[in-house]
DNA sequence: CATCAATTGATACGGCATATCATTAACAAG
DNA sequence: CTTGTTAATGATATGCCGTATCAATTGATG
């Protein structure tokens, strides 16, 4: 595990070299942090474990590393953005399963969303350029637990 | 349309004191500004055409309005949460095609995207118990005009 | 008219993110 | 290794958006 989190941590470092930006001493803290994540995170949870390093870094790398596709931003249920690592097999557009519960995200994949609006716009001529999708709920632990708000 | 507005503007009161709430005047003035507007629009734009009234009072009239289905929440693609008041036909749950362009938003009926994610989720054994969706893109009048980005 | 709860709005507060900008550090070239 | 340039940093200020507080006011009701 240890292993898999420099690992990761280096490759994320790597994608940021190869969009041409510095391997600074912060920058590292900041990837490490976040490759230690096995869940979505905010900006300011992600600061918190980061003292010393100045907020705007914090951010800054946040946004880099969305620009390059390792992290995607998820809005929660409640109006919160986080972020979440992105799988090496869903670099791509996709949208998750978020339990409401544990917090816990699935990819959702095999999903043609996409092309469904596209039919629907194509007929009142309305050309889609993106769209934002979530989907809240309870995933298969949490589903049967008590005190869970429906 | 003045008749139109004054209708739309009664209706809305009428449906808050439905809900128990008072008719008081600056719930009038709220309304009524709110019944002038033919697209989306922010909570601070609406309280900028408001002075004399209190910013908590727009806040909490946008929220009444929204619980009562008669006011929905669409977030833009920048993030920006605007409020769109709903057609009388299309009160529940529903979606909008967003223009970039103009602003204009269209409802999206006939789109069967619950039927899809309840699917793709039961082979999960994931509960959905919500969903956010926007659709970005142009809408027919503006699709051919240029400085547009794509 | 008297009563009482809902409403108002000025103010303060809070979260979250970005702008500014002088200082520092990375990296390439010599 | 030294140097020059340029990106990056971080302290600070700023800004936006929305909510909490709470004394004063107002609407509804009998």
């Amino acid at each position: 595990m240890r292993n898999r989190n420099y690992a990761l941590a280096d490759q994320l470092l790597e994608t940021l070299e190869e969009q041409g930006h510095r391997d600074t001493e912060p920058r590292r803290k900041v990837v490490a942090a976040i490759a230690r994540k096995n869940r979505h995170f905010t900006a300011e949870e992600l600061r918190g474990e980061l003292p010393g390093i100045g907020r705007a870094t914090v951010y800054r790398s946040l946004k880099l590393l969305v620009q390059a596709g390792a992290l995607c931003r998820v809005m929660l249920a409640d109006g919160a953005l986080h972020y979440q690592l992105n799988d090496s097999a869903h670099q791509g557009h996709h949208h998750h399963l978020l339990c409401v519960h544990c917090g816990e995200s699935e990819d959702l994949q095999g999903c043609d969303i996409e092309g469904q609006l596209h039919s629907v716009a194509a007929a009142r001529q309305f050309q889609i350029t993106g769209h934002w999708l979530e989907v809240y709920g309870q995933c298969y632990d949490c589903a049967d637990r008590p005190g869970v708000p429906a």
